[in-house]
DNA sequence: AGGCGTACCTGAGGGC
DNA sequence: TGCCCTCAGGTACGCC
């Protein structure tokens, strides 16, 4: 489901609704989604507290008073619901329920069980393998430049390859390359200063506007509280094969790249 | 090292 | 109606 505008309002969703709480129970359902396994992940979770909800590429970081962070990722269709206090949980799906000291709660649930959450202790290096932020200072076009160069990959394989670039997935990929007037197939190396210069530039907006927006919501995405993001309505090409593009008027096609759909326009996206 | 195919899951939607 | 197929916002793994 969520790419980093989605996993961004989340995130700050949870830091509105849950920071501060401790955690006085904590159920898990489907032993598959938590590690370590269930009896020490709820043996150390239970009576610590949350002190602050961020992101970290598609992951939401749960940071914990014992320094301790419970460490999300939810992959295609997870969600973390925020339940208020005195509501039973109408999540379905929940295959992690965290209760606080308040009686409010918090639901992981996730139809397709894909996603997953890590308790990792204060000095571990979770995300060492985890790119660039590109919504941060250090995702300066230079930086961005120099990562592209000698790659073969074509550019839309590039841009999902979390460990260069953390964040961005197929809603986003084909949003930023489409507005940079890029082939999506192009050697991500092969490409020019002017083009790699219009890319960045893409990125950062592309994404800046979905967060503005709280994130998209073509199937099943809800932030914290439940609630549809607005960046669907703002879609360019992502999903409209056979609808004409916005920019020239020609029919946008789907292809597909690296296993994944790949919507773009023939006419004006050029290698 | 990097590229490709497959696996992990359930549900929605289209064709017949 | 209902069956069968394809597709879905993601990543890990094994193979070449």
């Amino acid at each position: 489901m969520p790419e980093l505008p989605e996993v961004e309002t989340i995130a700050r969703g949870l830091q509105n609704a849950v920071a501060g709480k401790r955690i006085a129970s904590v159920r898990v359902s489907l032993p598959k989604v938590v590690w370590p396994k269930p009896a020490r992940f709820v043996r150390e979770l239970t009576g610590d507290a949350i002190d602050s909800v961020g992101r970290r590429g598609k992951f939401v970081v749960i940071s914990l008073r014992s320094g301790r962070s419970l460490v999300v990722h939810l992959r295609m269709t997870g969600r973390l619901i925020v339940q208020p206090a005195g509501a039973t949980n109408s999540q379905p799906y929940t295959n992690v329920l965290l209760t606080f000291d308040d009686e409010s709660g918090l639901a992981f649930a996730d139809v397709r069980q894909f996603g997953r959450m890590r308790l990792v202790r204060p000095e571990e290096a979770w995300a060492a393998e985890v790119g660039l932020e590109p919504l941060s200072d250090d995702f300066t076009f230079e930086r961005f430049s120099g990562l592209l160069e000698g790659r073969s990959t074509p550019i839309k394989v590039f841009l999902l390859d979390q460990r260069r670039v953390a964040g961005i997935g197929n809603i986003y990929a084909c949003e930023a390359l489409w507005e940079a007037r890029i082939h999506p197939g192009r050697p991500a190396g092969s490409l020019s200063r002017e083009r790699r210069r219009r890319l960045h530039g893409t990125i950062v907006s592309v994404l800046r506007r979905a967060v503005e927006q709280r994130g998209t919501s073509v199937d099943d995405y809800v932030d914290a509280e439940g609630l549809r993001g607005g960046f669907q309505n703002k879609l360019r090409v992502y999903s409209r094969d056979g609808s004409a593009c916005f920019r020239c008027g020609r029919t946008i096609v789907r292809t597909v790249l690296a296993q994944r759909g790949t919507w773009w326009c023939r006419a004006c996206q050029h290698r």
